[in-house]
DNA sequence: ACGGCCCCTTAACAATTATCAAGAAAATAG
DNA sequence: CTATTTTCTTGATAATTGTTAAGGGGCCGT
């Protein structure tokens, strides 16, 4: 039932024991979307974590009318509002969903619970936290040091996934610039590639 | 010798037994850095993890020839490049000492023991892990989100001792604008609030 | 007090990026 | 398959931001 999940833990937490994984595992709930819905939504408490059987989900802000892409994540990764699970305040941000997904949840409770009880969960909630942190990391960095031409080549390198099933005009917002802009960077690379 | 260092891991960890306490402060190793020394460069892999017990440090790139800021520690902080230490890889930025600083450092061994050793290590580097990634959350969420004029305004309310106590030139690398380009925005704004 | 950095400001000009508007292409529903 | 909606492209124009160059103020060491 939950194979790709106990994957997702071996890989992070190759000392998870099978007794402490049934304990993980007999917590989860299964939950489905469709397109277009929301996982969480701005001014909520986010109060679930969520990995991905399947489908594709987007963070975004709502920033006068427009909406901003902060981020995606495909299937056989965790997804939540992490800001807003950690404190348990209301989130400033939305997750909907791209492509039709089921989700395997895990409650605040829950993982507050499996903290207390079990120390490999501990480290498994580190190395998240510490995985997400390096992802952001990056982002910041890409916008900081990069012009929007080469964060659109870093992201067809690091994360081309996005480019193939992400909207270009979600692509946009996501490295910071608009839509049109995005469409004559790509008409600028294309003919670059076809001369060569 | 260690007060703060201490009240900054008993915040984290109000469970924090005096001899775990001993445990960890027994590792501690004392370090001194005058303003314009390098705490950590480009290419090299990040062995420590330091408690800033007195001054202002930075994170930096270099980009074709120019420094890009990507975020400023004060006193009572911890810095390190986390996601060097945490994979042991070659970092891509460096860390540079505005003010003279004094600095208390774990080694990654160190560190790795401890884990080892007391499961509320753990807590404290997940807890540490989940801080820096707020951090920088609200940073990408700043750039992708708000207009160069808004991001000051935001670092003005949110970490005023940068406005205070960082030269100019280098919050405008922080915040993605030129410094010429932070020193119009200041003019504009200043006359906002000198008309009312 | 003086010279020598740093750092900040200003201005003119250039480059980049956004906005607005229209239409073409692609995806989806019936 | 056609109709409809959604997404992508293009062009003209405007706004924002960067570049280059020059000068001024403050601070530090001698």
């Amino acid at each position: 039932m939950f194979e790709s999940v106990r994957a997702y833990y071996q890989k992070l937490i190759p000392q998870l024991q099978d007794h402490e994984w049934s304990a993980i595992e007999s917590r989860f709930t299964v939950q489905h979307l469709k397109k277009g819905e929301l996982l969480t939504r701005q001014g909520e408490i986010c109060r679930q974590v969520s990995f991905i059987n399947k489908g594709l989900l987007r963070f975004f802000y709502n920033v006068d009318g427009r909406s901003v892409s902060i981020g995606f994540m495909p299937e056989g990764e965790y997804i939540a509002q992490y800001d807003s699970f950690l404190v348990q305040a209301p989130s400033k941000g939305n997750i909907d969903v791209l492509e039709d997904a089921e989700l395997v949840n895990l409650s605040y409770t829950d993982v507050q619970e499996l903290y207390a009880a079990y120390p490999v969960f501990q480290v498994f909630g580190r190395k998240i936290a510490e995985m997400l942190f390096m992802m952001v990391v990056s982002q910041t960095t890409s916008l900081l040091t990069l012009s929007p031409e080469e964060r659109y080549l870093a992201v067809a390198e690091e994360e081309p996934y996005i480019i193939r099933r992400v909207p270009q005009y979600l692509i946009a917002s996501y490295i910071g610039i608009t839509p049109e802009h995005l469409s004559r960077l790509r008409r600028k690379l294309a003919r670059k590639a076809g001369v060569a």
